[in-house]
DNA sequence: TTGACAGGCAACCATTCAGTTGCCTAATTT
DNA sequence: AAATTAGGCAACTGAATGGTTGCCTGTCAA
């Protein structure tokens, strides 16, 4: 996949505070079905089932069958690219930035 | 703000690759107009404003007006705090996660 | 002082998104 | 064999998104 929309995929998957409590789970504990991942979640069966489809397009959600029963995992890579290929990009210049932007908000004109 | 929905604003501003064009702009020049902003950007000044405003109101760009322009400048401190608070915890565990999903997809049971 | 320029506001449109319900298949359990 | 359980598929709905156009208000320069 191209880098940017790799970039969407991820960060448009993470844009979703039920999307965010799935991988949260999963990283606490691996190997959940999807009736699993339902609890405590206030929502059908079927949205929750939407919403791992998107995590899992996006990379960060592998699955195993069995039997009758998916097992999701959390995929910690693309988490990891994100931090390294975009983010660290902006962590770098942080504090040279914040000191700009100190300077332009407290109205010095150069 | 609450702590989701902060990460709920800045995720869902990340997502979108014109958002993060503008973002790589003032990251390496501060101060831009939006007439500025709209180079290179193929749609019209209005929806590039819209996604400023996007940008704005998840704390990612902070501005200042000075006569008829209005100059806008990176915050670096969202995108910090998503990686201190979100992405750390992530990174943290990674590469048991990474052993587990290994381990999992090969088929071992346990 | 008149025109050009930077920006804001509002209405509209098509598409995507998050959720629902209903039904279906396959694997288990009893 | 029958009932239950895990999951998938499809159609539908309302709201949010990403874009457009038209017009309006300040500010600056000729």
């Amino acid at each position: 996949m191209e880098a940017e929309a790799e970039l969407d995929a991820v960060f448009k998957a993470l844009a979703d505070r039920t999307r965010r409590a799935v991988l949260d789970r999963l990283r606490e504990r691996g190997g959940l079905t999807l009736v699993d991942l339902c609890e405590h979640m206030e929502m059908s069966r079927q949205a929750v089932s939407k919403h791992v489809a998107i995590l899992e397009s996006a990379g960060l959600v592998a699955t195993r069958r069995s039997g009758r029963e998916k097992l999701h995992y959390l995929n910690p890579i693309p988490i990891h690219e994100i931090q390294e290929r975009w983010i660290s990009r902006y962590e770098r210049g942080r504090l040279a930035a914040l000191a700009n932007l100190k300077n332009a908000l407290e109205g010095r004109n150069d």
